[in-house]
DNA sequence: CGGCTTTCTGCGCTTTTATGCCGGAATTTA
DNA sequence: TAAATTCCGGCATAAAAGCGCAGAAAGCCG
């Protein structure tokens, strides 16, 4: 087993039971407790989990994000909800995913909107909740704590069965050659199923994670229709997302 | 469990109770008190809570401690939870309804427990999320706003796909008359299937619904096995439900 | 191809951490 | 004031971490 192999596959497991234990890990791999835990120390140092005594955490369990995340992230979600708010038209079924962008999508969405969003991710939810004119459907299914969002084959099937207007993508990493990818098999599959479920597919991102990728691959560039970042169309970043044939935001 | 973790798991229960005690936490975690001890001095250091004689406080306890409706009944609800949680074993399939008294339950369960929990309530659901060791399974379809609950048929189809070991139902009326009984018809169909998917039923009421009744009827007595209340078993409130072939707690 | 460097991994050692237990001091409660 | 509880410091122990090293595997280069 490769080192990124296992170190790909310790984040799944990080992501989905918020703890691993250096000794389980160990037995699972089949490699020392020396190997693991400098691979805990390798991904604690690159931010994608929290080390401790014994083993490491998921960094949603250390509830608030880090603020060096905070306030400038912020910001750059406010605008790409704003832009994302524009695409809505009343009366459309709208799938969503879950993650802090679409969280503050949900928040910007206007008073007077009517419209049937539906989606798994349960801080979405709580968001959606607190409108007073859009119609809530959930997704249900066994819920995966780290990522708060139904996973399953059973929420596939769902949504599977759905043909929503427009599907809104918080993306975790875009790349020109690896298009979507994502570190969390059940949430990947999600993703895709959402995917074939939409008329239309709007990513939204943070420039800061674009030309960057993760170990498993949600789907080509090809199949989304729109690109929603920060930055103004005219940015150079943005230049091969739109020779592929993007509408780019 | 990690030392993370648990201090988490305190914070939580601080935050959640406003209070905690060094000797019930010690029980709970099966640790040592000196370990709860260290535990919470460490987490005041952090200035997450207040150290104090047997246990600790959370901060909002120094502001206005608001003595709105709920105190006494909170009170209630809180031993109806304890007494609740004693019927669940490790391994079990737990189907629940919402309202406080189970929102109170969910808080209640020891840390150690590994259950598995079923339910299209919102708020429970976001209780069940904190636990360190429940698999959570929502049930998903149209969102109820008022009630917090999925509501619609195929909830319901999927409760009654399930085979719960048991199910405690949040009780909104009873009487010895009229059975259990609720005024919200989706909500009446959902607990009626919930009340078919599992082997025991408990009913968890505090004393003062007790008695009374509304207008859609839920089942009658005989479905039910287990009463609940904050009320002694002795208490001759409970004599006729007794009578019943209820179990009473 | 052969020798060199770099990376990765496991091993044995020491150091640090986490936790429980004990006895006496301090504090609360009856 | 006496009894019970809780706190605190010290100590013991087991587990985990850190460290240096060595061997294997992979990559590099002339």
């Amino acid at each position: 087993m490769l080192k990124k192999e296992r170190q790909a596959y310790i984040l799944h497991q990080v992501n989905l039971h918020n703890k691993v234990l250096s000794a389980s890990l160990s037995n699972e791999i089949n490699v020392s407790e020396d190997t693991i835990r400098r691979d805990l120390y390798e991904l604690a140092d690159e931010g994608k989990l929290i080390k401790v005594h014994g083993g490491a955490l998921s960094h949603s369990f250390n509830e608030v994000h880090f603020p060096t995340d905070g306030v400038y992230s912020q910001h750059n979600k406010k605008i790409i909800a704003q832009k994302a708010v524009h695409l809505i038209r009343n009366g459309m079924f709208i799938l969503t995913s879950g993650g802090t962008t679409i969280l503050e999508l949900a928040r910007t969405l206007p008073p007077q909107l009517r419209a049937t969003f539906i989606s798994g991710s349960i801080p979405a939810i709580l968001e959606y909740m607190n409108h007073p004119n859009i119609e809530v459907i959930l997704i249900g299914d066994k819920i995966s704590k780290n990522s708060k969002i139904t996973v399953g084959l059973d929420a596939i099937a769902r949504i599977r069965q759905m043909r929503a207007d427009i599907c809104f993508l918080g993306t975790n990493a875009i790349d020109y050659k690896h298009g979507i990818t994502d570190n969390d098999w059940d949430v990947v599959q999600l993703k895709r199923a959402m995917i074939e479920s939409s008329q239309k597919v709007v990513c939204l991102t943070i420039a800061e994670k674009m030309n960057s990728f993760q170990p498993i691959q949600i789907c080509e560039l090809n199949k989304i229709h729109t690109l929603i970042t920060e930055l103004s169309p005219e940015d150079p970043l943005l230049k091969p997302y739109i020779d592929a044939g993007i509408d780019v935001i």
